[in-house]
DNA sequence: ACCCAGGGTCATA
DNA sequence: TATGACCATGGG
């Protein structure tokens, strides 16, 4: 099943009509981008605004202040966002990459992807917030939020694999950093609204689009 | 009380 | 390679 352009990009416009420019990431630097992105795994952003909050008011939001911190004082800061314990270790992890690989934004975004992925706690999706978000590189995020979407409008399976469906929309769209900036964010917010694992798709501007709208409405 | 959230790692078969 | 257990908080 291949993806279209004309398709995606008509998605893209209703969803960005009906919820405007998100200005992502929500942060103020690279490095705050990447610590979301450790935080977020699995855990409400709310949460993680908290967490956040916590580290900037401990001087922590910064490479080195945050290796110097020792491993229970990092984890009892995020301690709002959850697997504090893993995600702490993970956060040491990536300030040790970032330490040694200076000039790492001058990779292409092939050898940096994979180096990110080298990194213990950095998978797929958070590389990839990293990549687009941090880095302005033309990778399409894929997230929970991505494969209900698309699966539910009926143009993608929901089994298909992580990089297949990456790979997919970046064929299909070209490489548009603002466009996938945009296009990912969209979907997310139109995922914890709307677009929910039981929702009813009731107020969903994707109704036509969408196969599963009118088959949960029915039940 | 239950479900879910902007995942990833590790052990097991 | 493919599942399953595990990590843990907070809001609806």
């Amino acid at each position: 099943m291949r993806l279209h352009g004309k398709r995606l990009l008509g998605i893209y416009h209703r969803l960005l009509d009906r919820y405007g420019r998100q200005h992502w990431w929500p942060a103020e630097t690279p490095f705050e981008v990447m610590v979301g992105a450790v935080l977020t795994q699995n855990t409400a952003w709310s949460n993680v605004e908290k967490a956040i909050a916590n580290l900037k008011a401990a001087g922590m939001l910064e490479r080195d202040s945050m290796l110097l911190m020792p491993r229970q004082a990092l984890a009892e800061a995020i301690h709002p966002a959850g697997y504090f314990n893993v995600k702490a270790k993970r956060l040491h992890s990536l300030c040790r990459f970032l330490q040694r690989h200076p000039g790492l934004e001058r990779l292409d975004s092939e050898p940096l992807r994979s180096r990110l992925l080298s990194v213990h706690g950095i998978g797929p999706e958070t590389a990839d917030d990293i990549l687009l978000y941090a880095f302005n590189r033309p990778v399409f995020v894929v997230d929970a939020y991505t494969r209900r979407l698309f699966s539910r409008v009926g143009i993608i399976d929901p089994d298909i694999g992580y990089e297949q469906l990456r790979q997919g929309f970046e064929k299909a769209l070209g490489a548009d950093v603002p466009l996938f900036n945009e296009y990912h964010a969209l979907i997310v917010v139109h995922g914890k609204s709307v677009c929910r694992p039981r929702a009813l798709c009731e107020a969903c501007v994707l109704d036509r689009h969408c196969l599963q709208s009118g088959v949960i409405r029915r039940q």
